[in-house]
Formats: C-alpha cells, sequence, structure tokens
DNA sequence: TTGAAAGCGCTAACAG
DNA sequence: CTGTTAGCGCTTTCAA
C-alpha cells in the first residue's frame, strides 16, 4: 500500500539525477537530452507520480485556480452559468473553486476571504440578494486581484481590476412589454422581485419605458413586488384579480411566478392569453412545457459564464497595474415569444 | 497601491517578533499572551494581511479541499447534489474543487489527474455516461485517497477507501411499476437510457420484477431504449401507439422523456390518465407545472450529495490505512403520485 | 546538458 | 510565553 506519494525528489535519487533535472525534463524543457527526458517520463509513469500543484503554485506565485462565488447552485440560471464558467476555466487550464452565499452577506464576506487566502489568481462573483454593503470587496481590489461580477452586480463599483458582465435585463423587458403592448394589452401588471438589485431595478425600469413610450399610464397598483416564485406568483396574481379593473397582461421577472400567475388564472377559468396574456423571464426548462407555453426572455446564462471568463483572462493578461477598467459587457437578451402571450397571431383557446 | 499579499514575515518584522508567534496569534493558539494577540491582530487588520492556505496546505501536507467530478453541472440532479455537496464541504471547512467530464472518459481522466495534483483530500465523482474502462481510479486507490463514487457508481470497485452513495433506483421503479398496476393498467411500457449504467439497469429491473410479481408478461416490444429527453419521449411513444396493441401506460426513466409521450398522448387526442398513464423519474421542477402533474419519483439530490461528503469525511477521520470499506450507502426514494397517473381516486379528464 | 542553492509562506518540533 | 530551525515539494536563477 504506497500511501506516500512520489516526489521530485524520489525520482531523483531514483535515477541519479537532481530534482532540477527532473522537474524540467517533466515539462519537456528544451536542453534536456532526449534520452533523458525519457528515462524520467517512464519512471514517472511506473511510480505514479503526481506532481504537488501546491508546491508548484506557492513557488510560482500562481495557483491557476479561479473562484467562483454565487448565491446558489440550484434553479436554471446559476448552474447553467457554474456550467459555461467550468466549461471556459478548464479550455484556459484553471481551476475553479466553488462556493455559494446562500443569499447571506455574511457567507459572502467568509467566502472572498476563502478564496483569497486560497490565493485564487480571480474572481467571479453574483451578489447575494440582501448585500448592501460592498467593503468585503475592497481587499480584492486593493489586493488588485481581478474580479469579475456577473448578472448581480455592484454598479458603479471602480477600479482597474474590476469588471461585470450582465444581461441587458431594461432591453429585455422593454421588448417584452412592447411585446404585450402590440398584442393589444393595455393594462399590463409587473410582477417583481426586489428593487434595489440591479435586475429587478432594471426590469422594472424596462416596464414602465415601455409603458410610457407607447402612451399607456402607469398605474402603481400594477407592480406587485413578490416572492419570485410558484405561490408568490400565485398570491400575487389573486391580488391583481381583485382589483376593480384587473389586467389584461402580467409580465413577470421570472418564469416560476409567470407560471404560477398562470394557473391562477386558469383556475378562475380564464384563458390565457386570451383574457389575461403572460410572459416571463430566464427561459427556464419548463417554459415549453406549460400549456400554453410560456413566453420569456433568454438570458443565455452559458454564454454569460464564459464571457465572464474570458473578460476575467483578459484581465490576467493585461499588463495588471493601471490600464483602463474594461468595460462591463452587456449581453442582449432574446425574446422568445410563445403561445401565452399571443393573442392576435394564434390565440390558443 | 499595494499589490503584494502581506506574509507573516513581514508582520513578524513590523512586530518585532518571530514568524512563529504571528503564526500562533494569528490560530489563537493557547501560549501567546493576550497583549500580543491583539497587537498581532491588529495589525493583520490593517494590513489586511491574508494567510497563504496554498503554504500551510504544502506545510501541513493538507490542502483543505474536496474534488468534485460530475459530468456536467446542468438539468435538475446534478446542480443539485453539487448544491448539497458544497453546502455540507463548507459545513465542514473544505473548499470544494469542480470538474466536469462532459459524459467523456477522456475528461474523466484528466480531471481525475488533476484533482489528484491539486491535492484534494478525497474525490467524489459520477461517472460519465461512456466510462465503461475504471483503470483512471487505479491510481486514486493506489493514494489511499477516499473515493465517493454517487448516483453513477463502478459496482463491485473494492478497496479500503472507496464507497458510494446511490438511490435505491430498482425499489424506486418497482413502485412506480406497481402502482401503475394498481391502477389498473397491464401494459406497461418502459422509456430506459443505455443499460450499462447502474442507474438504467436498475430500473429496468425493478420495471421487470414488478411485473412478474403481478403476472403480468413481459413484451419486449414495451421497453424502448431512448434518448432519454423531451424529443426522445415524443418519438418513442409514436412508435408505441403504432403497436397492434398499444400500451395502457408508460414508465419512463426521466422526466423529460415522460413530458415528451405526454405531449404526444394528448396530440393524438387521448386522455392522461384514462388512456395513458404516465409516470417519470427524478421529480424535476416541472412534474407540477404540467397538465396534468406528472407521478414521480424523487432522488432527494441534495441529501445524496450532503450524505456523499459525510461519507467522505468518515474515511478520512477512520484509521485510514487498512480498515474495512465502508458499506455504500442506499437511499430510498419516494414515490410521488400525482395526475398523471391517478386513474381510481381522481382521474383528469 | 546537468547540478547546486535558494526560497515561495507557512507550521511544528524543540529549546529556551 | 517566544524564538530557532528545519522543511513541505517545487521552480528557477546561476554556475559548471
Amino acid at each position: 500500500m504506497a500511501n506516500r506519494r512520489a516526489s521530485l525528489t524520489d525520482l531523483a535519487k531514483a535515477l541519479n539525477l537532481s530534482a532540477s533535472t527532473i522537474s524540467r525534463a517533466l515539462s519537456d524543457h528544451e536542453d534536456v537530452s532526449e534520452a533523458t527526458k525519457a528515462r524520467v517520463r517512464q519512471l514517472a509513469d511506473e511510480l505514479n507520480y503526481q506532481p504537488n500543484q501546491l508546491a508548484a503554485a506557492l513557488r510560482r506565485g500562481r495557483s491557476n485556480t479561479l473562484g467562483v462565488l454565487v448565491p446558489h447552485i440550484t434553479g436554471h440560471f446559476f448552474p447553467q452559468v457554474v456550467h459555461g464558467i467550468a466549461t471556459e476555466a478548464s479550455k484556459a487550464g484553471f481551476n475553479v473553486m466553488i462556493c455559494q452565499s446562500n443569499e447571506d452577506v455574511k457567507q459572502e464576506r467568509k467566502n472572498i476571504d476563502l478564496l483569497m487566502n486560497a490565493q485564487v489568481e480571480g474572481i467571479l462573483v453574483s451578489l447575494a440578494n440582501t448585500t448592501k454593503d460592498f467593503s468585503h470587496f475592497e481587499a480584492v481590489r486593493k489586493q488588485n486581484l481581478p474580479l469579475v461580477f456577473f448578472d448581480r452586480v455592484v454598479e458603479d463599483f471602480g477600479g482597474s481590476n474590476v469588471s461585470a458582465v450582465v444581461l441587458d435585463d431594461y432591453q429585455g423587458a422593454y421588448q417584452v412589454v412592447a411585446h404585450l403592448i402590440e398584442q393589444g394589452c393595455t393594462r399590463i401588471a409587473h410582477f417583481t422581485g426586489p428593487l434595489h438589485l440591479n435586475i429587478h431595478k432594471n426590469r422594472h425600469q424596462g416596464y414602465l419605458d415601455a409603458l410610457q413610450a407607447h402612451g399607456i399610464p402607469v398605474d402603481e397598483r400594477l407592480t406587485a413586488l413578490c416572492p419570485m416564485n410558484q405561490q408568490g406568483g400565485q398570491q400575487a396574481m389573486e391580488k391583481l384579480l381583485k382589483l376593480p379593473q384587473p389586467p389584461d397582461a402580467i409580465f413577470s421577472s421570472n418564469d416560476l411566478a409567470a407560471v404560477g400567475a398562470m394557473q391562477t388564472v386558469k383556475a378562475h377559468g380564464l384563458r390565457v392569453p386570451h383574457d389575461m396574456a403572460i410572459a416571463g423571464f430566464s427561459n427556464e426548462v419548463f417554459t415549453t412545457l406549460t400549456e400554453p407555453m410560456l413566453t420569456s426572455v433568454d438570458q443565455h446564462c452559458e454564454q454569460m459564464g464564459k464571457t465572464a471568463v474570458r473578460l476575467l483572462q483578459k484581465m490576467l493578461k493585461s499588463p495588471a497595474e493601471n490600464h483602463e477598467t474594461p468595460p462591463p459587457i452587456i449581453l442582449k437578451p432574446d425574446l422568445l415569444v410563445r403561445e401565452s402571450s399571443m393573442r392576435k397571431q394564434a390565440p390558443v383557446a
């Protein structure tokens, strides 16, 4: 049971060579004779030699690891983004260390520390939805450690090695609402999450602006701040249906709440999209499984992850110190019109 | 722009102390005076000192990191399990390094190497569905590195520091089929993925045994090996409907294919569950969003992740060397009966 | 083409 | 209570 791992020095002794030569041979350094390389490689194979990255990283001052901090790895969006990140990082030869804040600032703080201690070469973060104070990112900035926010970002967080990748939430929301208006809807309600988060703020603004641009008055009673899940959608819908003038369309800032609304609407014997057009946001898997299928906005999650990693790498490569902040990258959303909002073309009973 | 990180030695110099004292002070070692601790902590704070885990890990010979290798971080199951793993690992003070095999043995091999090089203290793996040769795990075993397979496991992979966490797929499948039979179904079809994977093999066996136990003859034409997605389910269903004696129930080894089947059935003007009862496997989010809602089997994904980590920790703690292989842990599935299979109680038109 | 020496930043005997 | 010493395993000058 050979428990201890073979080390460079072990190989060196066995072959009567120095550690340096072994090291060079294994990294295929040019000025080591082919003969020696062959011997080294063979023995390394036999002994199942595994280079100790920790030691190499310490020596080189480069860990080859990226840190990722997300609110959680559940649902549709984050796993998808993480998948993109992991894929792109691996392509670039980086390992990925993943932490979850569980939507809790304290854990976010702790994990940022953790990642820095782990000597990651860059950090990718999506904020917890309770984070309103950003001091914990100051340490990252001071270290000049490349930092990329994605999706849930700190706006106006300047600095030489900080940037962001976001979806154009405003644009996405605007498109949805404009589409609903085109379909003849005039009382469009909006389900939204907490407005201090950029994503919700921007989606809400897109909603408001689209209404105004089309000369539709904004009715505050039609904006429902609710938990963005199935139940939240159901309850919000119930309330709206009791209004003297109920809405004729719902734009929900996420799909789950939209489905909740859809269920409630149907339970009341109303038809979607006839009596109530419904649109969500995120293009979750189940949007094509509901009846009618749910109109939504695709966020290109995986793309976002990949883009974030590429942005990070760009910073890593550039002269580092005092260069300009790379401008944030804004991904374009895709409106996917499905049955739940199609009143004109192919209304589904 | 303080770019270089402060090190222990820096603190030591600044305070006229030795590195060891600083180290002890920071780890709250008992025999350092409170006064000194206070001074050290204060300076550490001021300088924003971040202990270098790499160095500590190298010195200690313990990286405090767990390696995770999954086929991919998409869909419902794996993100959920990874979430469980990350949560439990974090609770135990471990970092988590995540890799994806993309269902490709070559990447699986490479990533196992990667994780070993990163000096992880244990590895959690779910196999790529193309993996039929397991030699790459020999290196792990030789190193006596704790290894826990989950969900997609190598059966009969003995060794002192290897174990597994799986769902009782057989049991789950058996329950589903027994339930369908109780509902009066007699020609039950099965959608399955590749049978060399333990999960599919076991689910299929559960299907077969449940039929036999209830005296229902097995008709091979009713077993459909198909891609386990929406389209695969649709196509398989189309074929089955063309049979001289089409089935009156579908048990699909995953939910997506089940939904595909459901759509096809409805498109043919048939009613679920009346004309065709349908049940899936995995209890994905969307099972409560379809109409009718889909009967499925819950796999306790998050629980699986947590259990796997706990099992790993157990190995880590135990005398290590020659102790017995911990027996695999078999999680009990939960059958969740919903409308799509309820013919008797509350048939939904 | 190879080796010797130094050191990355930390911890852990051991010694005072 | 604090310091000295040594070394984890590797890379990288510099010298031969």
